[in-house]
DNA sequence: ATTGAAAGAACCCCGAC
DNA sequence: GTCGGGGTTCTTTCAAT
């Protein structure tokens, strides 16, 4: 995982589609050279997934919203299983803090986030309490990290 | 957009690099068909982007961290820019609710956190109040949706 | 829109450095 | 690790339906 690996790992974060001839140009390299940094950074794992974003509103998902759920430990674990397989739901993190879960969703409209509340998570044992924050404008969403050397990691 | 665009999309969410040959397979069309199914969706919009995704352990962003920020209006435009513009910040949502922003974060640990909350985030001008949450095990992290078709959109 | 066929581009295996 | 060549696969174009 040397510079170039992390400019072809740059590249390909922005345009999945880039072609080894056009990462070989980039990198200085040439196209087998390229083709094969792709192929071990792949087999590395470095390089978990391939994936088309689909434009929100197209897709019938336009409305994004936050949950803060508070949780009992009974039942905790069936319910963090029944939400993670849930296709509204894009992420679901445990956190530190006053509260045990934050939920990321992706909806229709409001009228379905209603449902969504009502319908799957309220009748959850374990669920205690939520909190809702709906993203009224959506500033940045990439899923886009920067790339560091092991060394410059302080 | 009918059933055929949708099954290509899901398709390519998982695997992004799936041949015209594969997704011709998996609808039932010729590969020239299904290529210019996508052609279609590309410049339709639908298909926003393509992308590498990243395992965040191998590119030094192994901490998932989100911050409630609260904001004066003076300001807030400068501010959300600056933070925009950051490549740790993976998102930034103008939300609804108690506090004005949430924020998500990629960092490499709670020490670069600490850093990237008092060297940046606090400097400016318009945050009066952070609150941060740290993601302990992330459960669920995806931008796959579901595509709805409009007419099943309640 | 969909198709098959042909042309063009890309990928991938391999032997050499 | 890098490179170039050659076979293979994929994409793209095109005329026809």
């Amino acid at each position: 995982m040397d510079d170039t690996d992390r400019k072809i790992c740059e590249i390909l974060q922005a345009q999945g589609r880039a072609s080894s001839a056009e990462l070989a140009a980039a990198v200085g390299l040439s196209v087998s050279s390229a083709n094969e940094r792709v192929r071990r950074l792949v087999a590395q794992g470095v390089i978990s997934q391939w994936q088309a974003v689909l434009d929100r509103e197209a897709a019938g998902a336009a409305l994004c919203a936050f949950v803060l759920i508070d949780m009992d430990f009974d039942g905790e674990a069936e319910a963090a299983a029944e939400l993670t397989a849930r296709p509204e739901v894009l992420e679901l993190h445990h956190i530190s803090g006053a509260h045990s879960y934050l939920m990321k969703l992706r909806l229709p409209d409001t009228a379905a986030l209603q449902r969504f509340l009502q319908d799957v998570v309220k009748p959850l044992r374990a669920v205690r309490r939520t909190e809702t924050m709906i993203s009224l404008d959506t500033q940045k969403e990439t899923a886009a990290v920067r790339i560091l050397a092991p060394e410059t990691r302080e």
